[in-house]
RNA sequence: GCACCCGUAGCUCAGUUGGAUUAGAGCACCGGUCUACGAAACCGGGGGUCGUAGGUUCGAAUCCUACCGGGUGCGCCA
């Protein structure tokens, strides 16, 4: 049950009602903990409309609301806030009835565009960003009850695989296997010969011919080499928990028998103008540095298509095939311009019918603790299973130290598990839009807003139902809030699908990380405020299922953001 | 030149779409808590004219305008 949602709509009914217009109530969680739980912002607003005395409007809305149910009697404060202060049964029946997330949700089909690499290379970190919050944000929309249609949009296509496969073309078959094994030095190669021998270069440029018309040695070598580069891709995403398939690949290249359909259809709507050759675009609220319209090419002068066409026929299939209410794309900042073009082409061409909802959701550039962009010490790109082969050492090495009594196989396991979570959590905790600093220190520290301190919150708690010897799984008990600790800590765990659907509406998973970092800290204050196995019943019970509801709700939160837990670290 | 994003504590970041005469966290710094329901934690302290200057109003880090500073993008790569 979404607590707030609730408020809104009943404190939002009876502001109605009290000043003859539509009004939100605007509640939201207290500010500060005398405000009580929640706090109502929106009668100032409304009272100004209507030029109303606030404080006047506040008590006829506590008048009207029907809030008896959850609430303690409102409290009209300031210059006009209702402070609400939830009550103990509520909250206790609220969290035992565990109602479906995806309860009063309006389900929609949303398509999530993330991760897509190029596969002419191996996976770098310039990946990282959208392959895990693309990926969190599937995991949330689903929770929620939408229909999430995966997208893998992998560039597979275009003029650099001429010259990888004229390279692979020149490698005796046995010694394939061996010089694929590295995507990275392969292409350095195959583009050290390109830009040194004409030969080569001619040769490569024949490939992409060959490749393009259909010449079934050319499709077979492709098909070998992507093959092998989305083994690669796999690999990364299997250890990094995210659950991209084959079955949720749209690649480039599915899209090349659509592209001239989607040219002519621009050419009927009257919408195409030839410029130097090529077919654009041209739409008036873009314009280039002369101040000109600038135009959005869809077809080269050679006849080659682009990515632009491509975006548009991925826009069509997802619309006309999968039935998507909603599309979001994870890419960085760079291509905003990009896919405001192709917004407004789809729009102008009906390529989207109205109500469809385009959302490009950019994310910053990943930097290094210099502030320049994150590399290798060499000026490389630093590639994601290098990046994730440290994130384990670092962590084995804290493990190692923290808890040494462990077997090697456990410790192992949870160098792993805190990690890989530690690398996510850092990147999903801070808001996307902005770039961000990449501070191994930082993410793998206990202390802060980081995966290993959420995680070691979850470890304690799993570790105070061992001490115990309770059974956390059919463990059930009421939960009664009488200290202030425990209050505060049952409001916090209602707030789950509140932060939830803000996050789906937003695309912002940091909300849900600050969220479970509050939670967490939460409960940590209630845990030393509170003795939970030394308690008398039935106060013993209670908190004991208020732990077992923190732990289920950080479980369930971490696994949300694709990050896993450990019973023990 | 135009467009988009961003300037918040020494550092890394929040700030729920305009809310509460004390702008929050975490590092780092200073000082307290363990013969442990896990100290991998907790409690307290110092540290900010929210880039600058105006404006809008009961109320601005948040909205508007102009500057300053940083990043990114702007015709046949993706």
């Amino acid at each position: 049950m979404n607590v707030r949602a609730l408020l809104n709509k009943r404190i939002g009914a009876a502001l109605s009602q009290a000043s003859g217009a539509d009004s939100p109530a605007a509640v939201q969680p207290a500010s500060r903990p005398e405000f009580g739980d929640y706090q109502a912002n929106g009668i100032m607003g409304a009272a100004k409309r209507i030029g109303m005395n606030p404080r006047e409007l506040a008590a006829q809305v506590v008048a009207a609301a029907t809030v008896d149910d959850l609430a303690e009697p409102l409290e009209i404060a300031g210059p006009g806030f209702l402070n609400i202060t939830l009550q103990g049964s509520f909250i206790a029946t609220t969290l035992a009835a565990e109602a479906p997330l995806s309860a009063g949700i309006n389900r929609q089909t949303v398509v999530v565009d993330y991760s897509s690499p190029n596969l002419a290379k191996e996976m770098h970190v310039g990946h990282l960003r959208s392959t895990i919050i693309g990926d969190a944000m599937a995991r949330v929309l689903e929770a929620l009850g939408h229909t999430v249609i995966r997208q893998n949009h992998v560039g597979d296509w275009g003029t650099q695989f001429g010259m990888l496969l004229a390279h692979l073309h020149d490698v005796s078959d046995a010694d394939q296997s061996n010089e694929l094994a590295d995507l990275e030095v392969f292409y350095r190669a195959a583009k050290g010969r390109f830009d040194s021998q004409p030969e080569f270069a001619a040769r490569a440029r024949a490939a992409v011919v060959g490749l393009q018309s259909g010449d079934p040695d050319a499709q077979a070598q492709w098909q070998r080499f992507i093959d092998v580069s989305l083994a690669h891709c796999e690999e990364v995403y299997q250890r990094l928990g995210v659950a991209l398939s084959r079955t949720d690949l749209a690649p480039e290249s599915s899209y090349n028998d659509s592209l001239p359909t989607i040219v002519a259809t621009l050419e009927q709507q009257g919408l195409i103008e030839e410029s130097d050759g090529a077919l654009c675009v041209f739409l008036d609220q873009f314009t280039n540095k002369q101040g000109d319209p600038l135009p959005v090419i869809v077809r080269k002068s050679d006849g080659g298509y682009l990515y632009a066409t491509t975006d548009l026929a991925a826009i069509l299939y997802r619309t006309s095939s999968l039935n998507a209410d909603r599309v979001l794309y994870y890419t960085d900042a760079r291509q905003g311009l990009h896919f405001r073009q192709i917004f407004a082409v789809a729009s102008a061409a009906e390529l989207a019918p109205e109500g469809m909802l385009l959302e490009h959701h950019p994310f910053g550039a990943m930097l290094g603790a210099d502030g320049k962009p994150f590399q290798t010490r060499a000026g490389g790109v630093v590639r994601l299973t290098e990046l994730l082969d440290e994130a384990e050492t670092r962590a084995r090495q804290l493990v190692a130290e923290k808890n040494p009594d462990l077997d090697e196989a456990e410790q192992s396991e949870i160098a792993r598990v805190v990690g890989i979570g530690a690398v996510k959590y850092a990147d999903l905790s801070k808001n996307r839009t902005s770039d961000y600093v990449f501070d191994w220190d930082q993410m793998l520290s206990f202390e802060g807003n980081t995966a290993p301190y959420l995680q070691y919150a979850y470890s304690r708690i799993r570790s105070l139902f061992r001490r115990g010897d309770i059974d956390a799984d059919s463990f059930a008990a009421e939960i009664s809030p009488t200290e202030p600790q425990e209050h505060k800590l049952g409001v916090a765990l209602l707030r789950l699908p509140e932060v939830l659907e803000q996050v789906a509406a937003e695309g912002f998973p940091h909300y849900l990380c600050a969220y479970l970092y509050e939670l967490a800290t939460t409960f940590t204050q209630f845990y030393e405020a509170c003795p939970v196995l030394s308690a008398d019943e039935p106060v013993r019970s209670s908190r004991l299922a208020l732990c077992n509801h923190t732990a289920r709700t950080l479980k369930r939160g971490l696994g949300l953001l694709g990050i896993e837990t450990v019973e023990r670290m």
